[in-house]
DNA sequence: CATGAATGAGGATTCATTCAT
DNA sequence: GATGAATGAATCCTCATTCAT
């Protein structure tokens, strides 16, 4: 696949990333992303062979970006700093692609998770996550509980304080991130 | 409204409530709607004035019945008992009526929520929880963070253990769930 | 029928005639009828079988208001005031009355013409107009030409004229009006 | 727009016209207009927005193609000539495309000519025929009376002696068309 | 007689997908 | 590869009519 391919395909991703964020999957017709990324309807079966194929390999595009920015921080940060670092990246990065995290929200709330769940087991992009908290634990800096455990309180939180800013409920106040992720640290550490 | 036509309307909305849950908003064509409820598809139009009606109607029936189950508490528990009862209280009917939290959860996610925004701005049924986070930072029992931080760990978790849990990411031990509410408690409990 | 009753009949008649004006035979729904007449949708069953019997009833119902309106001359007039006299009191009445107007309007340029062509082969109402004709051509006032070709100007020129005015493309002015029914005049008179 | 395409244009004008005239606007469904075109349903919307558009853009189809075979008389034709052939073309072009003549009279006494007359207040295709009197006017052969005065009898005869014809009133005997043109010349005529 | 909730067939419109160019 | 006209199944909604009260 050459670069001129790559970029119709981004296109497509990009346009139906804003279009479905906007109105949802069904209020984005095949048509609309087309007309959106500048190509033929047509051009997008070249591509996808279906509208789910479609979202479907968009929803694994999307984790891809998302870890790409989140799990680079510098390697001589302790952990505890890692702990905020990820977290805060999280919060910035849907924050700044709200499309993204809508587009993930919408998705995991919808019947096509379904489909997904039959194909692979595994929570898209947690793995390094996992191996994250396992090096936590295992130094016994934070407590002892179950993976799930961890990453609900960790991601939840993250996701709800991008859902109360981009709701409008609150603004993007630096305290009530530093509160709340502090607060998940306190909850985690080893006391 | 007499019987009859409260239970008919009742009927319609606990079809939506299943079917949504399966196929989403637009995978439920309102003939299907009808046929579980057992009306004519011409029914539901003398009740709800459009599909999107019915989708906003059923969006406030669906705290409401909620808030009614979590709210019970005995006023003679412990503040930290009451905080450990409705998060507990909370999950357990979630758990126990997927198809009320899917359907809020694809509902906040969808486009359908814009149509909320404009009408009211505070988070449905989040009053009672603001005066009990109220309660507790005024007694000096849990940390001075701002109503919203709060709120975004306390629901985040559970919504994030729901998830988990109906996901089939881990079972619904008892110890998962402990574990996560109590780190919240060490989370946001005064020091 | 008591009074009780033909005041409902004639009701939906009302309210029919104004609605299918305003909406047409199609956009006028049997509830708007009964909502407008301020009686139930069912009770307009009681009065008339179906919609078409409705709307076939009314059409006989309004030639019958137009002819007493229009033939109530005074004896004492000379032929060709009463020719005059006849034209400008269905000029009148058709604008006074733009309802009835339109709706015979379409109902003849609609396909529930045909349903009454099969019924009945004259033209409603147009028995006086005849005798009227015939006397004039015996007594050699007017030229002697066949009947349709003396209602095709006579009617056809109010007609046209009361679409003009409803069309709002020319005034109700007396000039127009005056020059119009003379021309005619001058047209069919024997010179 | 190439061949093609005017072709499947012109054959949903040409069914929509048939059909409408049968059974009204609304007693056409769009399938059947599909049907009877050759075409599927979907594909009227790509050459009209909607059903309403459909009728609208006929509307303007209609008169076209009406006038280009009423003015296209000998210019070495006195006056009275003209305005006789005139008048007959028009007779001859309706009662030969019935279909035509009451799609617009259909139009006309519709609640669509209200959609129209929003849009565009001259009577369509009414321009030649007001310099067609004039020119009357200001040669001293027809009375001075008002444009709108002169086409109500002069439209508003041929449009009654059509409806006589295609009511079944009377048959189309020449002699009845022809008193019916001199009584409006002599109506007409400087005596 | 009168009511109006309930019915369900019917119709306008949308949109994923195909395919000839 | 790319196009976009064409397709027609599917869906929301309307409304004439019925019938239990």
């Amino acid at each position: 696949m050459n670069v001129q391919l790559l970029n119709k395909k981004e296109a497509i991703f990009e346009s139906t990333l804003k279009l479905v964020n906007e109105h949802g999957f069904h209020g984005t017709p095949m048509s609309q992303i087309a007309a959106h990324a500048n190509v033929a309807t047509g051009t997008i079966y070249h591509y996808f062979s279906s509208k789910d194929e479609l979202i479907l390999e968009l929803f694994k595009y999307c984790p891809e970006k998302t870890n790409e920015h989140i799990f680079n921080f510098n390697e001589d940060l302790s952990y505890k700093e890692k702990f905020f670092y990820i977290w805060n990246r999280l919060v910035d990065y849907y924050v700044a692609n709200k499309e993204t995290f809508w587009f993930i929200e919408q998705f995991y709330s919808s019947p096509y998770y379904e489909l997904i769940k039959q194909r692979k087991t595994t929570y898209y992009g947690v793995d390094k996550m996992h191996l994250f908290f396992e090096e936590g634990i295992k130094s016994g800096i934070i407590r002892n509980v179950r993976f799930y455990t961890l990453i609900s309180i960790y991601i939840g939180s993250a996701t709800s304080h991008v859902k109360m800013v981009t709701y409008g409920f609150c603004k993007m106040q630096a305290k009530g991130r530093e509160d709340l992720i502090e607060i998940v640290w306190n909850g985690v550490k080893n006391q």
